[in-house]
DNA sequence: TATATTACTGAAATCGATTTCTAATAGTAG
DNA sequence: CTACTATTAGAAATCGATTTCAGTAATATA
């Protein structure tokens, strides 16, 4: 019954109409004949017949595929992201065609290539740049581009992020409203737009609080230089009684140093901020305080844009921020009067 | 210069040879002299053409696309798999389209439909069960489907697993040499082949060291009824020693609730073992001592089974096992003389 | 009933490549 | 220098749909 490929000419055939009639009954918004719909719905039905998409795309010059690229997936932020992604495409009758940007090969433009030799009628770069010459090359071939979790100064390029900067100043405020006097921070990787949002709203706020940055290491967003800055922080001298990790991937490390390497008791010797509220957050083997990225929020408007820019040519890019709440948990002191 | 789209046509043009040679430049194995390759490569460069993989695949039959189903993201096995699954596929020339199979629909059919649709070259479905009817589409369409991290009855599909019998007996085994007397078995879901063969490998080791399993509960591989499961497990009037919970993701949220809730020490009065090896499992703030499922050699054979399959038609499926080491880490006990 | 309008239809062109087939050129041998 | 084989080139057919175009059938209007 089902053989290899049926082709719409088969089904003419045995429906006793010409192709175009099959083409038509498959194409929404064409015009057919009770009598033909029947026809047809009943050959293709027995043959099992289904539209090659792939030739349809060729004469349409639309793939209903959206190229996505991801790096790391070891920060539990993007799985989450690229399952709501994903779902929210297929809602909207797109598929994904996914490229791992892996953290050794540094030429994402390499590969966005291949995927633009699919002909993908968008793309999705999440918490990854691109080069200059990369996104003439997308706005050129009219292929809309949304930067997920990572802004970039190129025009062309719309964003989604949370509000790096005012997460930071919430961050800051919290702690000094709570009595620490000493506050460090771990940075992330400097040539990512989340790392300097996050600490210039952040040490912005300590200053108008008349504080300024107790220390600060760098942790590039990679377990193993979060570990050795962790422990620089807190074996020198003189040790802060707070600190902010540029991202909760991060500070999970830390607190594991902090606590299972030093001894220091969180949050009674040091309170410990992250950011991104990914689910380990909560679990209660370290019940982190941290401000949540809206990860709904942020899909919702990546594929709006995206599908807008696809479906109504409209090259305009857009810039989101998403507000997030701070989420109070265990890992950071919170005075008796804090919030009264 | 890099305008809309430029076909092979023009560059013939430009390069004054016809569009024959272009594509004969352009397809690997096909002859074309030294002079036209220049030729042709020089106007390429010139007007940015890069060949139209869709025109490519209706001729030549092959997409190089392969479509990937996953479901459970939220457990870390996943998006580990995932990296590894596309790094290696893409090294191979293939990309990959991926659906989320949300937790909610259970009809992966339909859109695996969807996926056939895009003429995708192999499945590959991760942790998720396949109609009889799906897999017999897919073999009368000739597309390879290997099952990763399930098995499943049907001859057609190959399956590349770990071998979690044999994984959980080293479990009960280890259990039992380490002095274990009361041990409890928090299952999955008994949908799955994982759920079952990892009890299966449990209870008969156990059988044979003269145990009986001393408590079970169902956990259906979800955090929510992972919780309750611990929670009735261990408020019963006589608590086990020990406790097997059927994955890593489980396993986590059953320590939160012995530790935090119930004031249990681990592994002091109960030793818990899990099983995936997760990164989180050697995150000091659990440390679990679990099975390790080698996720990379897992991806290895996945990706030789479906290639293999797809570039030599071979049509016989294979099954794989993997053998995974016991990690030991700080959630069981272990007595002095073990291993001695 | 005659005419204007609308709804369908099938033939043929099209999308952008690959590939077969035939012809021309180059290269080698006798 | 002719005969024969290897290379290479271009014209045209092809993949499997969509879509334009022109014509026919059905319906509405006068």
């Amino acid at each position: 019954m089902l053989n290899k490929k049926v082709t719409s000419l088969e089904v003419a055939k045995l429906a006793g109409v010409s192709q175009s009639a099959v083409s038509r009954v498959f194409t929404p918004g064409a015009s057919s004949s009770k009598k033909t719909n029947e026809l047809v719905r009943k050959a293709s039905l027995k043959l099992g017949y289904r539209p090659n998409i792939l030739a349809r795309s060729l004469i349409t010059g639309k793939t209903k595929i959206v190229g996505l690229v991801v790096a790391y997936l070891d920060n539990y932020f993007y799985p989450e992201a690229l399952e709501l992604l994903s779902a929210a495409l297929q809602k909207n009758g797109y598929h994904v065609l996914i490229f791992m940007a892996t953290n050794t090969s540094g030429n994402i433009d390499n590969v966005v290539g291949e995927i633009l030799d699919y002909q993908v009628d968008g793309i999705i770069a999440a918490s990854v740049g691109m080069s200059t010459n990369l996104a003439s090359r997308c706005a050129d071939a009219g292929i809309p581009v949304v930067l997920f979790n990572r802004t970039q100064n190129d025009e062309r390029l719309s964003a989604v992020t949370s509000d790096n900067e005012l997460g930071g100043q919430k961050i800051a405020q919290f702690l000094c409203d709570n009595g620490h006097t000493r506050i460090g921070y771990i940075a992330g990787w400097e040539g990512a737009s989340t790392q300097r949002d996050r600490e210039k709203g952040f040490t912005d706020e300590l200053k108008k609080n008349g504080q300024g940055l107790f220390a600060r290491e760098v942790g590039n967003f990679n377990l193993d230089e979060a570990r050795q800055a962790a422990r620089s922080m807190f074996t020198a001298s003189e040790i802060p009684d707070a600190v902010f990790v540029a991202n909760d991937h991060m500070a999970f490390t830390v607190m594991d140093v902090m606590r299972f390497e030093l001894g220091l008791k969180i949050p009674d010797q040091v309170s410990v901020v992250g950011y991104d509220d990914v689910p380990v957050a909560k679990w209660l083997g370290y019940s982190l305080t941290t401000i949540r990225q809206r990860a709904n929020r942020m899909v919702d408007e990546t594929v709006t844009i995206l599908i807008d820019s696809i479906e109504n040519n409209s090259t305009k890019s857009r810039r989101i921020k998403i507000d997030g709440p701070l989420i109070l948990r265990g890992s950071a002191k919170i005075l008796d009067n804090y919030g009264v």
